[in-house]
RNA sequence: UAGGGCGUAGCCAAGCGGUAAGGCAGCGGGCUUUGGACCCGUGAUCGGAGGUUCGAAUCCUCCCGCCCUAGCCA
């Protein structure tokens, strides 16, 4: 039998269960600020808490981590809480806010001065920067000295209180003082050198609006939320490796529940880019449309562009967990939706660059059903009937004039099949005086009709087609990687990295000819257009005129041989 | 520089002292009324150098490379 691989996090969190540590229970979390749109790094996060909280019979916590006002809204936490849904990630009724803490902060702060282990601090951030031990060029060595006390820091507990206390009651001007654990600092770990907890923000909260004026910092907010909490196993990226000695020691010193922290390295994939920072920019400069262009990689956008939650789970699964960083190609990604949706996505026949067709021996006027397979992976999708007729469209690529080696679709003389239809070979090129074809003029078997010849010979090629006449008009939005190069933010000196994003990453196509039963389609619903790939309808559809988003194309055996020959 | 991490095939990633899983990509082939799907085949001695051991990717030592922190962001 097979043993299945555990990630090292399932590896800790079996032993814990083994040993009995929180007593068996298991509770983890997702800590989301709400200031930007989720992507699909987060993707990772939220499906590894939600589905080790599953696998051990345990709970899974939403949590807004609002602790800076300046950047948080409502709007971005009902976005989040969307993009969880379509996850599958269940919260249940557990949506916390770390500003339902903050009273609870506020007594475990009071707490740590009288201990002796907080202390109220007049320097400017800059000053702190200066004399926590700022980096020093040495030469071309970089010394990091030990930093120097600040001399607030022996003000005794009861000034402490007092001054902490006009804190909160807005006597003093932002950023004049802040709160500070009275830790080490000469401590070898930077946050350990008297890290701030409180500063002073005469903002308003999306939350607690004016009720405070000084907000805890994330590193004193929370190890506490979770304590409060009572998650078990506090799962997040490495960049906070270097932050658990601190978390530690405020638990330590508050003597309440604390939870395992754990890290990992978080996604990253090639050809986008995967920060919020990062993100705002393509969109406030205009390079994307919104947060939710299909172009983006937030999970309000892949949803648009026809992902499949699915399709991403299986991505996770696939990528597994572990702390070394990497770049995930995103060919695997690509794989992860053409594998779901090739088992579920109905078929249609609809042609991109349409090139007319005239069956030159077909009589005018007459018209007969095709039936086609909806789904050729599943019988139970049925079929459904598809009008052929004396003109066609097929795609302006399936047809060359001076074939290569290889090329197996139509050309002068060359007879291929018209899928669920007829063979029909090509008889003349009609064309403009520059050179531009602009219609084929073909002869048809009526004896191969089904697309069998009673012969038995073979053609090479099945090419998609629609029927002119009842041809219905759409658009289609063919998307390609946002950024032409792996990785974008890989740049020359001066160079910018924005100057990476690729033109083509959209390339709207007006006019495709679809069969008739694209005509009422809803937004969201996916279809694969045989032999072109996965598309899903957009919002910005309209009854008879529909919008498809590209999804993801169909692996292209013929343009990749294309492609290899070119070069 | 200090402290913290990471280094197994092109990209992910198992492996936890007994002689390198799996997936994606690539390549070759089969099948095919989607050049789709599907099926078959195909690649590494584990950052480097020493050492311990009958035996090391796994243990020890040293070295090299990359990442993180040095916000009153999270």
């Amino acid at each position: 039998m097979m043993e299945e691989t555990r990630d090292f996090i399932r590896q800790i969190i079996d032993e814990d269960v083994k040993q009995g540590r929180y007593g068996g229970r298991v509770h983890t979390r997702f800590p989301p600020e709400p200031n930007a749109y989720l992507h699909i790094g987060h993707a990772k996060s939220i499906l590894l808490n939600y589905r080790i909280a599953q696998e051990y019979g345990g709970k899974f916590n939403l949590r807004f981590d609002d602790t800076n006002p300046q950047k948080e809204s409502a709007e971005y936490a009902e976005a989040i809480k969307e993009d969880l849904r379509w996850l599958g990630a269940d919260w249940e009724d557990r949506e916390f806010y770390a500003s339902d803490y903050f009273e609870q902060l506020y007594v475990w702060a009071e707490k740590l001065i009288e201990k002796g282990k907080a202390y109220v601090c007049d320097l400017s951030p800059e000053e702190i920067s200066e004399t926590r031990g700022k980096a020093i060029r040495d030469g071309d060595r970089v010394i990091t000295p030990p930093g120097t006390d600040s001399p607030y820091r022996e003000r005794s507990v009861e000034e402490n209180l007092e001054l902490f206390r006009n804190m909160r009651a807005g006597e003093y001007a932002d950023g004049a003082k802040t709160l500070r654990a009275k830790i080490d600092m000469a401590h070898p770990n930077l946050n350990m050198r008297d890290p701030v907890m409180y500063r002073i923000l005469h903002a308003a909260h999306y939350r607690t609006g004016d009720a405070w004026c000084i907000y805890p910092t994330y590193d004193w907010a929370h190890g506490q939320c979770d304590a409060i909490e009572g998650i078990t196993h506090s799962i997040c990226s490495l960049e906070f490796e270097n932050h658990r000695p601190l978390y530690d020691w405020f638990l330590e010193q508050l003597g309440v529940h604390h939870a395992r922290q754990i890290e990992f390295a978080r996604l990253n994939l090639t050809h986008t880019v995967m920060s919020k920072r990062l993100l705002l920019r393509l969109v406030r400069e205009g390079h994307t449309d919104r947060w939710d262009d299909p172009r983006m990689p937030t999970l309000i956008a892949m949803r648009r562009r026809g992902y499949t939650p699915e399709a991403i789970a299986d991505f996770m699964n696939r990528v597994g967990v572990s702390k070394s960083e990497s770049v995930v190609e995103h060919a695997l990604l690509e794989h992860c939706v053409r594998q779901d949706l090739n088992l579920r996505a109905p078929r249609r026949l609809a042609v991109l660059d349409p090139l007319r067709v005239v069956i030159t021996n077909y009589p005018e006027g007459q018209e007969e059903m095709f039936d086609a397979i909806n789904n050729p992976e599943d019988p139970a999708a049925g079929t459904r009937k598809v009008p052929f007729s004396r003109e066609l469209y097929i795609e302006r690529e399936d047809f060359m004039e001076d074939p290569p080696k290889k090329y197996f679709r139509l050309a002068p003389g060359r007879e291929v099949r018209l899928r669920y239809a007829y063979f029909i070979r090509c008889e003349e090129v009609v064309k403009t005086p520059d050179g531009r074809i602009t219609e084929l003029r073909c002869s048809y078997d009526p004896t191969t009709r089904g697309g069998d010849a009673p012969d038995g010979r073979k053609v090479k090629a099945t090419l998609h087609w629609v029927s002119a006449r009842h041809a219905v008009c759409g658009v289609a939005r063919l998307y390609e990687h946002l950024f032409g190069v792996e990785n974008p933010l890989k740049v020359e000196e001066g160079q910018d990295w924005i100057d990476n994003v690729n033109p083509e990453a959209l390339v709207t196509v007006p006019d495709c000819m679809l069969e008739p039963s694209l005509a009422e389609v809803e937004p969201g619903q996916r279809f694969q257009f045989e032999r072109k790939g996965y598309f899903c309808v957009d919002p910005d559809s309209r009854p008879g005129a529909p919008v498809f988003n590209r999804t993801a194309t169909l692996r292209d055996t013929w343009q990749k041989l294309r492609a290899r020959n070119a070069t």
